[in-house]
RNA sequence: GUCCCGUUCGUCUAGCGGCCUAGGACACCGCCCUUUCACGGCGGCGACACGGGUUCGAUUCCCGUACGGGACGCCA
């Protein structure tokens, strides 16, 4: 039998990093064991759901480049199947109307008002099965519904028992019947509820593993009883660490910001396949210690049972712009800039620039043979993509800005140097051919006639030429930029006013 | 309140009774390389929450305590 796993996200909001880390694990499952990976979108909470969230969840999964297999499937369109499962469990007597009124409960306090509740009626000894409706007689039921009376529909939890389900990764789980209440199925207004509906559509899509953040786990008890009221077969379960702030809390949009949605990865500069490689790594090890792994690797080491059972802590500084997010997700990006086959990022560098108004089409035809060469001059020390547009800017535009900093310790600080540079200007001019070697030998050369260190010339020069006090190898930056440009900086008075 | 889960360097983690003087990665610090900054190389700092058992031997197994997380809805 082939597995079927899906991600099943409700479209309630931007996609969290630990949806995306859910989805991830799902994908490598499915990859890893030629199984199908399916998406589903949980949009039965009509108030909350947008069609905005749907399509950035779908534009984050392929952002990662988490392709999904057959079609995409609303459960909110599968409402009348849900409700049908739960007529017939009614008709089985396996659930009972209740027509106690809905009560009211503000959206906002509802966490504090459940463990309230339960607390109440824990000193008070109430049994959880302990429905007045659950025992009333067909007759009186039928009766009360064929006169109109409002109803939800519950399921009847056993009276004596436990369920039980083994977790891939948290092992054997058991609970007594007793500490579950009779759930729910659907609503006075008819409208299914979240256990009915995944079970149903678990069922329908044929899913084999259920692999889901670790804040379901409880719950997994109730569908488990549905599946069993049903006559399914339960699905194997894996459920995954929580991904934590720095604070070990909940890592949320409110109180966390950008840091936990997706597109911010995107829109600061990362490499897709670097977040998903540092999102494979939290929760997760792969054998043998190899921490920058390609989507293949990635699919190769994959195990459920490989995934950890403690919570891991997403860690960043608040307030840090160099901090902003975890540092190792940070090092891998850098390290996916430094190191990847250059074709591939060329593209991604062509983005950043065009977004940044510092493109021209010459890059991608007379000139692209020049825009590899320095994008692999500068990449060595660049963490996002941003950077290309930032650091980088005094190699695709005249038009930079000069690191105060910088003017001072490799400029002002040696007052001679206005005129030196310029000296070096016109001795740079006559070079031909001008290349990284004639450019070295030439700027030597005037040091030794002007009796200065070499090194004064490189590093004022650098920052003439960029803007900054660090970058390449100077020779090599001559080079790239040529003797025009070159020369021209080398005589600009800007830094010096 | 009840139930469930967890606890190895600051962070991500390896470890599934002796290989552990607890390994790796990130971060941090130092040295080397380099007339810049990185990269790279070498080295340093740094953890088994605590208390009982079990065992010839516990990071590893069991129990308890503490701490943290999760769940408990006519939300998903």
């Amino acid at each position: 039998m082939t597995n079927r796993v899906r991600f099943a996200p409700s479209p309630t909001g931007y996609l969290h990093i630990g949806a995306a880390r859910t989805a991830l694990f799902n994908w490598l499952f499915a990859r890893k064991t030629g199984g199908k990976f399916l998406l589903r979108i949980e949009d039965t909470d009509l108030q909350r759901s947008t069609d905005e969230s749907t399509r950035s969840i779908i534009e984050g999964l392929e952002w990662l480049e988490l392709d999904y297999d057959e079609d995409l499937v609303f459960q909110s369109a599968n409402a009348p199947k849900h409700r049908a499962a739960a007529e017939r469990l009614l008709a089985e007597g396996k659930a009972y109307r209740d027509f106690t009124p809905k009560e009211q409960r503000s959206d906002t306090s509802v966490k504090e008002d459940i463990s309230e509740r339960a607390r109440a009626q824990q000193a008070e000894g109430v049994d959880q099965r302990s429905n007045p409706f659950r025992n009333l007689s067909k007759e009186e039921s039928d009766a009360r519904a064929a006169a109109g009376e409002p109803f939800a529909v519950r399921l009847k939890v056993p009276e004596s028992g436990q369920t039980r389900f083994d977790d891939i990764v948290y092992g054997p789980q058991e609970r007594s019947y007793s500490e579950i209440e009779d759930l729910v199925l659907l609503r006075s207004d008819s409208h299914p509820l979240y256990n009915l509906s995944v079970v149903i559509d678990d069922i329908e899509m044929g899913i084999t593993h259920v692999i889901r953040g670790q804040d379901h786990l409880t719950n997994t008890h109730k569908q488990v009883l549905i599946y069993e009221a049903l006559g399914a077969p339960v699905p194997r379960l894996a459920h995954l660490p929580l991904i934590l702030a720095p604070n070990k809390g909940k890592l949320s949009k409110r109180k966390h910001g950008e840091v936990v949605s997706l597109t911010t990865y995107r829109d600061r500069g990362f490499v897709p396949a670097a977040f998903r490689n540092f999102l494979a790594l939290l929760g997760w090890a792969p054998p043998e210690g190899k921490e920058i792994l390609s989507k293949e690797e990635l699919i190769e080491y994959f195990s459920l049972e490989g995934i950890g059972r403690a919570n891991a802590i997403f860690n960043f500084t608040e307030n840090d712009p160099r901090r902003w997010t975890d540092d190792k997700a940070l090092w891998v990006n850098s390290e996916y800039i430094r190191t990847m086959p250059i074709e591939e990022l060329l593209p991604m560098v062509k983005a950043e620039l065009r977004a940044n108004k510092l493109w021209r089409e010459e890059y991608d035809d007379d000139d692209r043979e020049w825009f590899a060469k320095t994008v692999d001059l500068i990449r060595q020390r660049y963490f996002t993509l941003k950077d290309f547009s930032g650091q980088g800017r005094a190699y695709f535009s005249d038009d930079f800005d000069f690191d105060e900093t910088a003017v001072n310790k490799n400029l002002r600080k040696e007052p001679r140097l206005r005129e030196l540079l310029k000296g070096l200007a016109d001795k740079l001019e006559t070079v031909e051919p001008f290349n990284t070697e004639t450019a070295e030998a030439a700027l030597r050369a005037y040091a030794e006639e002007t009796g200065v260190k070499a090194g004064l010339l490189i590093n004022g020069s650098r920052t003439m030429l960029t803007g900054q006090s660090v970058g390449p190898s100077m020779f090599e930056i001559f080079d790239v930029l040529g003797k025009e440009a070159s020369v021209e900086r080398l005589r600009s008075g800007i830094p010096w006013s």
